[in-house]
DNA sequence: GTGAAATTGGAGGTCATCTCCACTTGTCAA
DNA sequence: TTGACAAGTGGAGATGACCTCCAATTTCAC
């Protein structure tokens, strides 16, 4: 856990004990998915820290929000790396689409939130989510190089595929739907033979 | 258009004149991708009623988002169960993504107004939502019975898709990934020769 | 230890949402 | 046509969430 806050000034030792109290709280209520039914003012109260303190940290429901998700992405991400350097490129993917809907399904509330966040489209999420782009960008982009996948349709297809699962796991059937989704996916990027 | 609300009442001449421009303007606002932009009180001020009124007829902003959507849902369905009719169903199925792809690509306001309900999920799309989900497994089971498409993959799929690419309208990309994306669907529902 | 600077926290201002009810309009039977 | 009653209207104001501001407190360099 890092010493400064996201601009990258030292923080003083109570303004990070802070912080960190209110990030650990608000990756809680994440997970439990009740992140947007809360009064910003009761959040506060709950990670025991005073509105002024809160705002000053966070400006806004988004901010906390992303630096909530941004380590989520990160882990996700260090994933994606692992399974590239241990896998042939096209298994690598076909492992990594798996994984992710396992995680979606592992957190529930998670998913929730950041679809709502997408949703909502403040662009809070526009780094984290660049990342994690760019982490599928290069599993796609390994897997054409090895002629496991086909070439002539990009990775955003795949990650707006990704969005979808997130976005509708609200539905009855999902976990199942979710990974016929997958199936359809690689099946359809198999090299036309 | 009905001479009732949707309780079923038959509504006095006045009222219906009020509910009509409601839904007038608000399909307008729709559109323009606007809608949760606006204060709900100025929009009744726009359509030329009082908040009175307003609340009156529509208790929420999602219940006049839902009542909006309805007429866009029932158009879309009204394409499919054509397409349904004058197409070899793996054919039909085909056309409906593409022309869905399309429809959205046209009301991008549209699409960003409901992308954020559903993810708000307020679960006030609902009714519609189900009747465009029996339009697009109407397709799928019809092609199914056709032996054109694989059978061992849910409509639900395919439904998670559409999603996605409802929701994710917003990246710059967005009409080539969309595009993409369906063509890795349908690539992947062919049956395994 | 001391002073300056950073941080805290909650009281209160601001503004969108929604309710309520005195008044207006439409309907229908005679 | 007219009267009387039901249905509908609309905007003033209550409610409550969000965010700002600053006097008091805490930290830290010297």
């Amino acid at each position: 856990m890092s010493t400064q806050g996201s601009a990258g000034k030292p923080l003083r030792a109570d303004a990070r004990r802070n912080r960190d109290a209110v990030l650990a709280k608000a990756r809680e209520i994440f997970d439990e998915g009740t992140f947007f039914d809360l009064r910003f003012d009761d959040f506060a109260r709950l990670a025991g820290v005073g509105t002024g303190t809160l705002y000053r940290h966070f400006p806004t429901r988004e901010a906390l929000a992303e630096a909530v998700y941004r380590k989520e992405v990160a882990t996700l991400c260090e994933h994606a790396r692992e399974l590239r350097g241990t896998l042939p490129a096209g298994e690598a993917l076909t492992s990594f689409l798996r994984y992710m809907v396992g995680y979606i399904d592992t957190y529930q509330g998670l998913a929730r939130t950041l679809a709502t966040l997408m949703a909502t489209g403040t662009g809070a999420l526009a780094e984290g989510s660049r990342e994690l782009e760019q982490a599928v960008t290069d599993l796609v982009a390994a897997a054409v190089a090895e002629g496991a996948i086909r070439d002539d349709v990009s990775a955003g297809a795949v990650l707006v595929a990704l969005h979808g699962i997130g976005a509708a796991h609200d539905r009855p059937d999902w976990r199942t739907e979710a990974d016929g989704l997958i199936t359809l996916v690689l099946a359809g990027l198999r090299p036309p033979s």
